[in-house]
DNA sequence: CAAGAATAGTTCGGTGACGAACTGTTCGTC
DNA sequence: GACGAACAGTTCGTCACCGAACTATTCTTG
């Protein structure tokens, strides 16, 4: 590859060839959205490499980390974690059924509201996110390595006010 | 929400709370991927809405789309596509049997190399993408709309270079 | 040049996600 | 305080995806 060039930048000037002076193009665009899938793709490869061929699954471990972070950690009800999750609650449900299985969480309907159901990891679920949640920052930093701290700031704000134009 | 702290903010602050202390976490490589989803996340729903109760799906689309835009443009084999896409071999096989059913899409063993399928778009298949493909830049203009052309570059610029410390 | 390795694509069985429909509970309002 | 709307969670049917096994070609090498 050409010093200075990553892959997407043969991408884009492939597909601006295609565009040749038609406005409604914006290579950046294309570019920046192009990239950051591919880095979200390089971790997600790399996650599901680390949970292959076990039991205890990438899913199952995504579930317990949202529940671990939540406002009020150790409690959430099934559609918060499903909001939090990016899944459906029908999709949240059978989640939950199989870390319930596994005896990494419990479900307890809420005396308060009787509708609502109470999700709590249990000793195991603990132990399970706490074994992995390391090793997980650990590839998360490493796909973005070869940026300084200083740049990571830099990003964050970039990000930070393109989300503030969704929010 | 405070003036300029967007939802994932918030997110990390809550996560720093519990590792306070630990210089294993690092919340702005959190803050980064997270936002990266969180954009990402908001591209594909509204992909989604604009495809919803069609015939023509987001997948058609997004397989048609990644056919036209290849080195050789209107001519891919299912592998190629398969990696430029993201899904494995298997996926594309089906992807491809819905596209060549529907009329979009031809399929014609490589005489040169009779293992090898060559897929070209038909006349049908580039109309289709051509109508959706505007749509869909227009989406993707929409949510990176904050930022301006020239923090555009600078993201690009960030992104890129984590990309070259993957390849 | 024959036999085994590598490659391209497909088939198959299983899993997880989705939307829609359903059950049970609580809220709102007249 | 009764009844319809809203809400929380689950169930159900369907669909796309994945990994592994399989078929058919082509390459390699002794």
């Amino acid at each position: 590859m050409t010093k200075g060039q990553d892959s997407i930048d043969l991408h884009v000037a492939r597909w601006a060839a295609l565009w040749e002076g038609n406005p409604a193009f914006d290579g950046e665009i294309e570019g920046a959205m192009t990239r950051m899938q591919f880095i979200l793709r390089a971790k997600n490869r790399r996650d599901a490499a680390a949970f292959a061929g076990q039991d205890f699954t990438m899913e199952d471990y995504d579930t317990l980390h949202h529940l671990m972070v939540q406002p009020y950690p150790t409690e959430a009800t099934p559609t918060q974690l499903a909001e939090a999750v990016g899944v459906t609650k029908a999709s949240m449900t059978g989640r939950l059924d199989r870390l319930e299985r596994s005896g990494m969480i419990t479900r307890e309907t809420d005396s308060a509201n009787r509708r609502r159901v109470l999700v709590r990891p249990t000793r195991a679920g603990r132990e399970a996110w706490d074994k992995y949640v390391h090793a997980g920052m650990r590839r998360e930093q490493e796909v973005l390595g070869a940026l300084s701290a200083k740049e990571l700031v830099a990003l964050n704000a970039l990000l930070r006010k393109a989300i503030l134009g969704l929010e």
